[in-house]
DNA sequence: GTGGTCTAGACCACG
DNA sequence: GTGGTCTAGACCACA
């Protein structure tokens, strides 16, 4: 299974799917112009209502991830035109991180050393 | 004003409250064993209902950022103590951003220098 | 019914009920991922009101018994993951107690053999 | 300072004062018949209202940890009749915390040993 | 249907 | 006065 739900997460599980499917396609699991499974197959195997896969894919095509061919299906977007947006959003979430513990008496350089410490494999 | 809400972020309130607090208790402009505005006050200044503040001090207490005393107030903990737990939990966080920028092809090295070129002053 | 309510204990209702689903919980009455009533079904039945059960449902996921999905329901987490933790819990309670009849002149051995004696089966 | 308080424990000011003449008294640092500060020294030392210290003397000889002499003041029981009550009372405190233990699965022996490891000087 | 948030207002124990 | 609990009822997003 390449999606799975955690119904004690607290995120709507029709986020945790869309989630799901952003790093399947930004990873290239899920290659360019891959049909996504369908609602219907896809509600199925994961025992869960075919409307919450419905918003999903709505969202997955709001955010660009994917796109829609009515009677077709819905099928991937090629992730090079995804990843730089998407290290935008992140980059802009870390630097909100960064600035809490600027706040809380860090000195920037510090806090990259850290960050080598903890996540340099 | 010390607080201020933001109607529109999504944010529930008690929970723009609690952060409010939260910067407030560890940048020590609320010192140690100073007490909060009560509980009537704070809904009064604020405008919105006693129970939605009741809660906020209740995650407070929660997370350790203050105690209560029933009749006499609810009273802050020193930042000091409360510094280094806050850093770990936000390390976690940009620890899993840093694994999302890893899992989409950046190269470690590369995200650092990407942090200090966006965030250094 | 799983859980009873005693109005005249002094204890919050809310308390009550989550005492009597972590130990529904811990002792495996409730599995792994099984869903607890519904906030207004549980209401209904102990006749008390959908804000004390939401607060009660509250404490238990902040305590890690439990994890909620909105829209779907509240679900138990697994006891073996929680049994150590509450085992270390009420250790440390029992080593405040051992503390008192200490400070008033017990010897130790004195302690664990009347301990021995008293609630041995 | 012989009683000290915490205005964020979350106990009652005039319980926090009870449990302190209590162990003064038990662990004999105020001998028997030996008068217990006035209610307005007392309050005055502690900084808190005088309401409070009453509550609590009375809440002593309720307990029977003192008696009062109208116009003289409140002067300690002597300790030792009182620690054979304390005790058992204690006692019983822990045989609840040991039977949740036992709910939980771990067995009598287990417990005991568990209690010699810990907290055995 | 579900859980989550918020308001309004009552009552309690504590100080 | 203080914080804490509970009820009643509304509204929201999610499934």
């Amino acid at each position: 299974m390449l999606i799975s739900l955690d119904y004690r997460s607290g995120l709507p599980l029709y986020l945790q799917i869309v989630e799901g499917f952003k790093r399947l396609i930004l990873s290239g699991v899920i290659a360019e112009n891959e049909r996504l499974p369908s609602v219907r197959e896809l509600a199925s195997t994961l025992a869960i209502n075919p409307n919450t896969i419905q918003r999903a894919y709505r969202e997955l095509e709001n955010e660009g991830f994917a796109g829609s061919s009515p009677g077709k299906g819905i099928f991937a977007v090629g992730s090079n035109s995804l990843k730089e947006r998407e290290a935008e959003i992140i980059y802009n979430d870390i630097g909100k991180e960064i600035q809490k513990l600027l706040d809380i008496g860090n000195e920037f350089d510090d806090i990259i050393s850290q960050l080598n410490t903890r996540f340099k494999k």
